[in-house]
DNA sequence: TGACGATTCAAGCGTACGCTTGAATGCTCG
DNA sequence: CGAGCATTCAAGCGTACGCTTGAATCGTCA
C-alpha cells in the first residue's frame, strides 16, 4: 500500500539526501572547503584540490545541482562560489560534529599539528569575543586575494610569507589575534609562532572566514575597505 | 609528489566525507528524522520507515559507524538513539538548507499541505517567542509515548486522535500553539483545523522538538515531569 | 537448560558513482 | 572572422552501494 504521506516522506527524504549524496564524496568535500574562502576558478580550484580540470569540474557540477554552489562566466573563465551564506553554515556544521563525533578527526589533527609546535588554541570564544570588541590587533595571513574576496572586519592584512618583512606595520603594544582559513589550517600557527619569537603577545584563532560568516556576522569585502 | 599537507588534508576530507555519505541515502535520513522523536526499536523503526528490518538494520549500522546513532541494548529490544545533541543540530541544518535551497522542497510541501488547509505559519519565530515566554498554552499532538522522550517544556500532551475527547483539558481563553513532528508533519495541522472550529484561537508551530533542541534550549522527558 | 524472538550477518544482483582519457563546445580576444 | 584556451561532454572501467533473501547469532525468559 503506497499511501499519499508515504509519497510525501520519500520525496522530501530525497531532496535531503540530495544534499548527503552531494558532501559524501571527499573531493567534493574539498571543493566547498576552498569555496568557503571566496571565489574560485575551475582551473585555480583543481590545482587546489589536486586533480584533474576534468574531474574537478565534474565534482563542482554535481555541486550545482544540489545548489550548494553558483556558477557565472568572468572573463574566459568561469567562476564558481557558494550558493547563499547558508552553506557556510552548514559547512561549519558538518565539520563541527565530524570533530566532536568522530575521534579520527581529532587523532590526525593532532598528529600534523604536534610537528608545528600546536597553540592549543585559547578558548576558542573568550578570543572571539576580544576579537569582536576590537580589544586585539587582528591578523589575516592568507593571501591577498582570499583577503579582499572577504575577511573579518578590521583585520590586516599581511600573507604568512611576507610577514617577517612587514612585521612593522604590526603595533608592538598590542595583542595579536592570527586567523587563517580554519581550523585544519596550518598558517596562522606559523604565524604565530614567528610573532611569539619577535616579542609579540600572539594567539591563534581557530575560526576563519566561513566560520565567521557562520554566525551571522559581518564579513567585509576589499571594495568597502577602499572606501 | 604526494606532499605531508596533501595527506593530511586527504584524511581530513575523508573524515566529513563519512558525515556525508552516511546521509546520501534516502532512508537513513528518514531513520535519522524518525530518531530525532525519540529512541526506537529497530523493528519500530522498520515500520516507520517502511522497510524490511534486515534494511533497517543495515542502515542504523552505518549510520552508526560514521557515529551519528548510538545503538543500546534493552530487555530484548536493540534500541537505537541519536548520538548527540550535535546530531540534532546538523539535521535540522541539513533541512534547512535544503529548504531553503531546493526548490522541488517547497513545491513537493505545498502541494501535500495543500489539502489539508495549509496554516502558512504565524512567522516562526514570533510564535516561538510567546512559546518562550509562557504566553500560550503549548500544545504536544504527537503519540504519549513520544511526548515522554522527550517535549517542550509546560507542554500539553493530546495525541491528535485523542483531541476532540479531551478539549476540555485546553482552556477556552488562552492561545493554543500546537506542534507535532517539524515542518512535515502534519498532526499540528489537523490540530489546529478542529481547535479552530471549536472557536479557539490556535496556531501551528512548525518547529518539533528536533528544532528546539538544535538551538540548545532545554527539552523536558517524562521522569521529571512526574515530579 | 531450551526455545523463541529480535537482530545481525552473508551472499548475490543490479545500479550508480568516481576517476580517467580524449574529443567537443563555446567564449574571448586579436 | 578565426585562433586559442577554459570548460564541459561522453564513454569506459572498476568499485561501492542499496536492496533482497535466507541463514546465523545473541540474549531473554519460561
Amino acid at each position: 500500500m503506497t499511501t499519499p504521506h508515504r509519497l510525501f516522506k520519500d520525496r522530501i527524504y530525497e531532496q535531503l539526501a540530495r544534499v548527503g549524496k552531494a558532501l559524501a564524496a571527499p573531493r567534493r568535500v574539498e571543493l566547498l572547503d576552498h569555496l568557503g574562502q571566496g571565489p574560485r576558478t575551475v582551473e585555480a580550484l583543481a590545482e587546489l584540490a589536486g586533480t584533474s580540470v576534468a574531474n574537478a569540474s565534474q565534482h563542482l557540477q554535481v555541486l550545482r545541482a544540489a545548489r550548494l554552489v553558483e556558477a557565472r562566466k568572468r572573463g574566459p573563465y568561469v567562476e564558481y562560489r557558494l550558493a547563499a551564506d547558508d552553506v557556510s553554515r552548514f559547512f561549519v556544521a558538518l565539520r563541527s560534529l565530524a570533530g566532536s563525533r568522530l575521534a579520527e578527526v581529532e587523532q590526525v589533527t593532532r598528529a600534523y599539528f604536534a610537528g608545528r609546535g600546536g597553540d592549543e588554541a585559547v578558548g576558542g570564544d573568550e578570543l572571539i569575543g576580544r576579537v569582536r570588541r576590537g580589544e586585539v590587533t587582528v591578523l589575516d595571513v592568507r593571501p591577498a586575494e582570499e583577503f579582499r574576496a572577504g575577511h573579518i572586519p578590521r583585520a590586516v592584512s599581511i600573507p604568512v610569507d611576507e610577514l617577517k618583512a612587514r612585521l612593522k606595520e604590526l603595533p608592538r603594544d598590542r595583542e595579536v589575534a592570527a586567523y587563517c582559513r580554519g581550523p585544519y589550517c596550518v598558517m596562522a600557527v606559523e604565524a604565530v609562532e614567528l610573532l611569539r619569537k619577535k616579542g609579540y603577545t600572539a594567539h591563534r584563532m581557530e575560526q576563519g572566514v566561513p566560520d565567521w560568516r557562520a554566525r551571522g556576522w559581518r564579513v567585509a569585502t576589499a571594495r568597502e575597505a577602499a572606501r
